[in-house]
DNA sequence: CCCAAGTGAGACGTGAACGTCTCACAAGAA
DNA sequence: TTCTTGTGAGACGTTCACGTCTCACTTGGG
């Protein structure tokens, strides 16, 4: 009887990584429940957005935790990352455009922890002499983010398969297009 | 007297990029005109950012035909490229993200047809050696669309300096992250 | 069995943005 | 100067999503 707080926020990320201006009668009807019952459970479609954003970090943590970043060498630190937050992305492709629009609004702190985890691997990579020192730890942060946000669209969009979100995002972003003899 | 077309759709332009969701009177008030008169030259929402996604393929155009992508090594003409289209990356950014929800409809042709020549260019640098062949062509179109929007966003929001924006573009996604030894 | 809690369906009022319209005014052309 | 064209300001009605509320129904617990 009681509605699966967790069911509604999937199915609302789901939905709303695919049209970020779904109504909340839409979002009502992908989760299976009537307006009402979502009005319910979310005052307004702020708190949603919010009760979204709070799991999107939620998850992003826990994928960090498990990805064990201090761990071994930084690419495959990386690459364990973006493995783990591949179920996530395309929640966090809705929410990083979402941000777009909160100007003036400090953005949640939980976002400033991820950033900051995430540029403390890229510049472990660095002074280990893994990475290279002239792309900064925020631009590599902000171009992960992008790459995931192409990837989750282009894998929405039947562009790109699923099962190699992780493989395409981590190739690039580490090795880049051009063509190397020593790998 | 008259109301300069152009200088409309590069206010408009500006504004959505940093808002996309900006009312007909914030965009209006932005280019400096009545909301009236900008419904005498764009019937509605509709026909402005289908007018603003015509300056983008045009723009887009331009850069493609300036920066000729079928001279010289793939590498250097890609460069040329992001260089020329750096001053539209922030529209470009926005009808990126616009163009996710206009689910069902067919997207406009002139996107096809940058998205070939781009795809042409990455295919060219494979054929020639000079870029790997286990990314494809289209994921790396997609890929520079996502850093470009990354780019453009952290430019607008003070993270990336706008003399950064080419070379960090270009470097991550040529050369990635990894140290290399030889160059 | 009965009751309480949660839900679905729908009505209702509200507010925001939209699109249209009118009218007075300013600027350039005749 | 006079006339024409385009603009600004604002009023107006419409649409749409929102948030609230009521009421009947269902479900699970006591």
């Amino acid at each position: 009887m009681a509605v699966d707080r967790d069911h509604v926020l999937r199915s609302a990320a789901a939905l709303l990584t695919r049209k970020s201006t779904a109504t909340m009668d839409e979002v009502a009807r992908a989760a299976g429940i009537s307006r009402a019952t979502l009005h319910r459970h979310f005052a307004g479609r702020d708190a949603l957005v919010r009760a979204l954003e709070a799991l999107g970090i939620e998850e992003s943590e826990a994928a960090l935790d498990a990805a064990r970043l201090d761990d071994g060498p930084a690419r495959e630190a990386l690459r364990r990352f973006v493995t783990e937050i591949e179920s996530a992305a395309g929640l966090l492709a809705f929410l990083y455009t979402e941000n777009q629009l909160f100007e003036g609004e400090a953005q949640n702190e939980g976002w400033s922890r991820i950033d900051a985890r995430i540029a403390a691997l890229f510049r472990r990579g660095q002074t280990s002499g893994e990475f290279r020192i002239d792309l900064t730890p925020a631009w590599l942060t902000e171009a992960l983010y992008g790459l995931m946000a192409s990837g989750a669209w282009a894998v929405a969009e039947g562009r790109l398969a699923p099962k190699d979100f992780t493989y395409m995002i981590v190739e690039l972003l580490l090795g880049g297009a051009l063509r190397r003899e020593e790998p």
